[in-house]
This record gives C-alpha cells, structure tokens and sequence, in this order.
DNA sequence: CGCTGGCTTGATTCTATTCAATTTTCGTGG
DNA sequence: CCACGAAAATTGAATAGAATCAAGCCAGCG
C-alpha cells in the first residue's frame, strides 16, 4: 500500500524513460506526437531510474509532500488531483504512457496521484534529475517540450470544464481520451475508459448523477454505444464532432 | 496596430528580460516568488531581444500563426485567450511584469494575446531562443520553473471555474489578482483590476450579467467595496477568505 | 445466494443564462 | 469645460440546465 511496499527494483533494461509530446518548433509532422527524447538521452536516465510499481488505488503520491521524486508511467494510466477544502476532488487529468508525474511547488507535490489501473512507471530521484539536467541542455529542451503540452493539456481541460451542458463535456472528454489512445499508437475503434463514473465526473466537473445522464442521452440519441463500463463506440461520428463543435 | 508598427528597437539596457516564479526546489524561502534568471543570463538575453510596445487593444499576437518570437512582459498586462468556434472567448490568464507570452503548439501559438493596457515587452525570436536554450543548460532549468509556474496557474485556473457560484468564482479570481499583485511587489490595501468585467467573466466563465451581479452581492454583503471599475477593496477579510475556502 | 460498490433514474431545488431595457462611464470634439 | 455618442455595466424577468436528495438497480464476488 505505501512506497516501499509498492516499488521494486528491476535491473532489465526497458529501454529508459519516454516523452511523448509534439515538439516544439517543427510543423506538418506526419504524426502528432512523437518520442521526445534521445536513445542516449534514455539510456542516461535509465541511469538514474528505478522500476516502481503499483496496484490499482494505490497513491503515488500527495500533494504537500516533500517532492523527492518524478514518475514516469510505462504502463497503466494514473490521474491527478486535488482534494479541495470541502472534501471533493477534482481531477486535472489522467496520465498514461509516456507522461511525467509529480511536479512540484516549492519543493512540494503540487497533486496527489492515485493509480486508476496497475501501474508501472520509472522513479526518478529529483536530486539526480536536476543535477542531470543542469548539465544537459539538450534534455532539458525536451523535458520543455513536454510541459508546453501539459500546459496545453490543462487549458484543454479549463475549455472541457467550461461548456454549459454536461453532454458536451462528456463528448469533449471522449474525444480527449480518443485521440490520446490514437497518440499512444493504439486502435480507436472503440474509446477504453479505464477509469469510473466518479472519476469522469471530478475531471469534467459534473456529479455522478449528471455523467450518468449523459451518457444515457448520448446513447439514447444514437451518437455513442457503451458496450461496457469501461468500453465506448462512436456511432455518430458527424454528430459526434457537431456535439464537441469540432466540425 | 499590427507587429511591426507597434515595435521599437531601444538600445537602452533595461536590465533585460525577467522571469518571475517560485523556484521548483528549494523550500520556505521567505519570499514566494524570485527572479529566476541570473544577471549574467538576463545579460545574455538581451544580446537576442528587442524591445516591443504595444497599445490597449492591440493584439500581440494570433493563435495559429507561425510562432516566431515569444514576449517577455516588462511593464503593463496581457490578456492570453482562445476564440472558440461559437465566437465566445475563453481567456486562460492574464499576465503581468515577468511573464512569458507566446508557448507554441508545433510551430504555431496556442493562444491569442492581446494587450490590456498599453504594454512593454521584450521580443525573443524563437530561433535565436532555441540555440540559447540548447547550449545553456542553467537558463532553460529557469525557464522550466517558469513552465511549472504556467502549469499551476492553469490548474488553478481550471479550479476557479469549476466552482458553482458566481460569486465564489470572482473571489477567487480576486484573491488571485490580490496574490500577484503582491507577488510583484507592489501594495495591496487594494486590488487593481485592469481588465474589464467581460474579460474578467471570460476567464471567470460567467456571462457579463453574472459577474455584475457578483460584484453587487459581494458588495451589498460587506465583503468588498469597489471604489471605481478597476479598484476593489476587501472590506471584510473573514468573509472573503471563507467564500474562497482558504481558511 | 446475498452482499457491496458502482451506477442509474426520478423529483425537486438552485443558480446561471438569456434577452432586453436602462444607466453609467469615458473618450472625443466642439 | 461641457456635451455628445459609444461602449461598458447594471438590473429585471423568464428560462434552462445541473446539483442534490433519495430510492432502486445491476454486476461482480465471496
């Protein structure tokens, strides 16, 4: 439940830490995103990264703690939150494949992490890493690719949140998590929502009962099929698009 | 009205650009924010910048152009915001003295800014910028503070509007004006709103109605007294801390 | 087979939006 | 310095949509 129970050690090479993001200058890329770092840069890493793991629910992290290391998700999907004064969550996002967790404020988490999924992910020490980056300029440069897109991210998610009725955010966050499974090169037949209801609702801002009616409207206007909890079809493309008002 | 006739090269040093925010590791530095920047890379900074103004109204630049430079704020404010495909706007942030303008999304800006008030930037091509950043290592852990700083503010961004009542929305909004005003250094006995109440329903996401009946119900409660448009004061600091949920 | 947690559904309430009519403010030119 | 016109802000009445509360349902699991 806690860290140390959580983490192990593995010693087999996984190739080292990923970032994926579009980069930041270069235009007209045929994919979106790509892998932002070097093979050398990964290797470099992997120097001074650990293997950790953990078990669906369990937290990564908190925020207020002290912030003495970085995550890097392999594989699962964990999401971000703050617990708010009134005891409610609001999720700022999942993260998957790829992503970095564990940003600081001050020397302090500035979220907590929960795992929505098992999760495996590398541990990077902030000491090593920052004195890693300190004298590597051509590293850091990416790692700044990589917050430009969780900036963006989090304007994204401020235009989700902001749209009047729930059906439209539930659309705009299946559409989010369509096109981030398409980022990580994964087939978008079908939209994988690993995570609940609940969840859907701290990251669109709408209570249980509102993502619930949504998607009960979405499926009785024929725009969506929900195979299962976890499992959604876009049936209605164009009306789909018209409802994100991406068309 | 457009770039090149609101810029003006000056040869005058004005201490060259700054980047104001916490720092990402240390902790309980007295003072909240710090200039991230060093005399020596401010110095070098200015080898490659050139000193834009702009005027109220003006736009500094478009979402979707070709992101040439970025802008560093000297003096004034800017407003950051998207056009969404209905014609509304959603402002992100407005930025003040230290802030940096301009984050692109593969070779284009993300946002549009345009001036609040009449504004004095420093102009950093991007492609000098570039090959700064990629062969100084110390200047580009700055400007990722910087980037985490931007990060937290669009969270909290995404917290104020996920917040039910118009109300409580404008005094978050109010006590975030309140907090950077005092970050940057200057009084506080009152809050300085330069922006407009359509703006601020813009990143507050209330229509122009509900702000204005904000300020009433905030003012005819006791909370804050609004001296003219652009200058309120928190009259009853309990009320206004427990609205916000900070005590 | 029954339990538990996640989800669905309905009725009511609450709050912002919208639309529209005024009023205030501010910049400009006389 | 004042007057005017335009832009910004205020205010009211009616409407729409989500939250809340509460009851019931379903699926997975021992």
């Amino acid at each position: 439940m806690n860290r140390s129970d959580a983490k192990t050690r593995l010693t087999t090479a996984l190739g080292g830490p990923k970032l994926l993001g579009p980069p930041l200058f270069s235009v007209g890329n045929p994919a979106r995103v790509h892998q932002l770092l070097t093979e050398d840069e990964r290797a470099r890493l992997s120097l001074i990264a650990s293997v950790a793991r953990f078990n669906k629910g369990d937290m990564l992290l908190r925020a207020g703690e002290p912030a003495d290391a970085v995550y890097n998700v392999i594989t699962g999907v964990v999401k971000s939150f703050a617990v708010e004064p009134d005891g409610s969550k609001t999720i700022n996002g999942f993260l998957f494949t790829g992503d970095l967790v564990g940003l600081s404020d001050e020397g302090k988490y500035a979220n907590s992490v929960e795992a929505v999924t098992a999760v495996t992910t590398y541990r990077l020490p902030v000491s090593k890493l920052e004195s890693q980056l300190r004298k590597d300029a051509e590293l850091e440069f990416h790692v700044i690719c990589k917050l430009c897109e969780e900036l963006r991210q989090a304007q994204r998610h401020a235009f989700i949140i902001s749209r009047r009725e729930a059906a439209v955010r539930v659309v705009l966050f299946l559409h989010l998590m369509e096109q981030m499974q398409a980022d990580r090169g994964e087939p978008t037949n079908e939209i994988y929502l690993p995570m609940d209801r609940t969840a859907i609702g701290g990251f669109a801002d709408l209570s249980l009962a509102s993502v619930s009616r949504a998607f009960r409207k979405l499926t009785l206007d024929g725009v969506i099929a929900v195979r299962n909890r976890h499992h959604v079809v876009v049936r209605d493309r164009k009306a789909f698009d018209q409802l994100a008002a991406l068309a």
